[in-house]
DNA sequence: GATGAATGAGGCTTCATTCAT
DNA sequence: CATGAATGAAGCCTCATTCAT
């Protein structure tokens, strides 16, 4: 009896797994169908072959279209978002804090132009109500503000401003229009917009940024990697 | 013989003009829908409804989904930002005229909720490639950094700064989540990320602003009643 | 009066003589479309394009789409028929009347890939209940019979034997797939089948046939210029 | 895992059959719809009405109209022709083959009017590029030829007469217009034509002929019954 | 859990026909 | 009579979702 106890455990543990891999999958398939094709397009047909699994199988996981979007945009935002936060939590000024990353999330966009597609096409609800960006993002202002790193502002004017502008870079890097004067002018427009200390976001801006390394298993970079293999088949 | 060349011309004219008219209603109604129900959705059926014409007759004037958002945004985005230009066009500062439009664009945007939510739907392409924005806004930044009111900067910079705020915030006033102060003061954190005198934005921003008057036949004001009559049955 | 009388008269007849033109423009544009698009076709759109009419008047000549088929079958099938017969009526020899009829019609189906094609198209309906063929045929067939010139054979067992012939041979020439070759020997073999006389029918296919002259009014004719003209644009 | 192994294979058998079986039952619905309404006809919806299957199942089969029909053609032509080539590959005389296999396709149009209406509707078409018919016949008549059964003539030749008249009876069949004495009367015409001996044609016409057994499983005579039975409701 | 055939609502599109001008 | 915009029935096709195996 113990020892059937423990194969329980150990199928019930292994079972998991497998639930997990299969979950992550799925959401590294619809990454790249809604990148391509929008948010509103017809997907599982592509999801399911994206991850080549049965469209029954789809259905164990999530039950409806809506489910998988909202699955996507929460996993995939936060885990950048979370590696970013990860990043500068040790930074004690909130403005470099904030800049820094700012060029983190562009340099992503950039070096994963899936994730950026994936951005243009979803649109602000990118940065939806679950999003921890809207837990991070006015911490650092209301911090910075308080601070006298930036002119006293309401937080929410900030906020809008930042993101406003920040979707409208993402959208250029994924539409390849933006070289790094352009992200460079537009950061330091926002410097500009916010009151930040114009010499000293220049040097912020001018210092050299390490990538972000999100690790071999990320969403965000398994992604890609599948659709950079679909293109060449 | 010269009587019936004149019924010919009678005839085309009252053909044309029929023509004309139907173009309208369908674009007015297409409004309504796309601001309801998003820019993907299936909207033949709806456009149909709210102007109350056959399915045969939407085919007669769009073949597509594509032709007719291409219509609405291409129609009612030029009307109202020539409208504006021709308001703003007698002021001999450039920045006076960015910004007073702006405030023009976000004051339309609130007394015609239905034009808000569909900006707010249709995201950056609301500003697409055949809109007049491209062709007003970029001057009037050119000619205000040439006037020194701006600070130096790539005219594509500061368009983008001032696109994706200016969506942001519409975007908010169609979610009925700004009020004048919110309004204000992202105007005025604007102003600080173009460079534009403080003293000066703060007494253009305070002027008062008379409503742009579109005329009962605009296709905004029309799609708007369109709406209100609507939601009363 | 009596003016008013004449006036009267010669408009109804100027009227009759433009319905006569419309009707036949209408009927060469149909043989145009029905050739190339099928029996079944939509076809109305297509028609009123090739005559350059609108919708309406369209309708006020045919009622529906089956109406414009049956005129196209009686006006044109009979049209050829009527010359054909007209050339060979006085032939003495009933055998040599019917196959040089028929190498008369063959002729037409190759100078007139139009009608062959037509005829193709339409199938055995286009010798059907209305048509002269079936007047004229069974004549020659009985008469040959009696005349020892074919051997003894039910009518229609003759009938259907050249009809259901000709037609592939007219199909064969409308895609252009039959040399003189092939429609002598088909002839031959026809000629065998009715029990004619070989050296009789090598001798009556080796004579040379002058083309039939159908005058250039005739549908075919014009329906064929038509074409060959719309071709060019 | 064997387990696991046999159950996949088990499952993959099942399902395999169960498309076959869905596959022949749209093919029988399809003749039943095309012999009543002609191949050009819509008609998807009639075919999943007498199939009894959604609108969707039809698509995962059929993408079009005409892939229906080619593949009714496809497989109903060569059913019938396969049991017929069949049945008469023993005989020793080519014409013998040639003509008992005329005879047993107008029997089988005459037990199964469903296929000869069929047959009517579809025109040459019903033996056009894939049938097994272009393969047979002409090696009847060449090796014919070869024997000195038929006259020398051209295989193409020999092969329209054949297939032009057999169509004809086969339309008159359907048309319940062909009685035994018009069959043989146009087969010996047929004999004529070809060149074969009157004697042996006439011997060979009048030979009792045993009905080709089908199979209750062959689609023709499922198509039968189940139009027969929508007769009865 | 995994599979993939079946479903059918939902939306798209054409085109013969009508009718006001 | 001629015109051509409007109609709407009739088909077409897709795709999210279910369910038996």
């Amino acid at each position: 009896m113990l020892d059937s106890a423990l194969t329980q455990d150990h199928r019930t543990r292994v079972a998991a797994e497998r639930r997990a891999r299969m979950h992550r999958k799925l959401v590294e398939s619809a990454l790249l169908v809604f990148a391509e094709k929008g948010v509103d397009a017809s997907v599982i047909e592509d999801v399911i072959a994206a991850a080549d699994v049965s469209r029954g199988t789809f259905y164990n996981y999530f039950r409806t279209n809506g489910e998988l979007l909202a699955a996507a945009i929460e996993e995939l935002g936060n885990e950048l978002v979370e590696h970013i936060e990860e990043r500068v939590r040790a930074t004690p000024s909130p403005a470099a804090r904030l800049f820094t990353g700012l060029r983190l999330y562009f340099d992503a966009a950039r070096r994963f132009p899936l994730f950026g597609r994936f951005v243009r096409r979803v649109g602000p609800d990118a940065i939806g109500a679950g999003s921890r960006v809207n837990a991070y993002i006015p911490a650092h202002i209301a911090a910075a503000v308080e601070a006298g790193e930036f002119v006293a502002q309401p937080v929410r004017v900030a906020l809008d401003v930042i993101v406003g502008v920040g979707l409208t870079v993402v959208a250029r890097i994924a539409g390849d229009e933006a070289d790094e004067a352009y992200v460079a002018a537009v950061l330091l427009a926002l410097a500009r917009a916010l009151g930040f200390d114009r010499a000293r976001a220049e040097a912020l801006l001018a210092a050299p940024l390490a990538p972000l390394d999100l690790g071999a298993d990320s969403l965000v970079a398994r992604s890609q990697a599948l659709f950079v293999q679909q293109d060449r088949e």
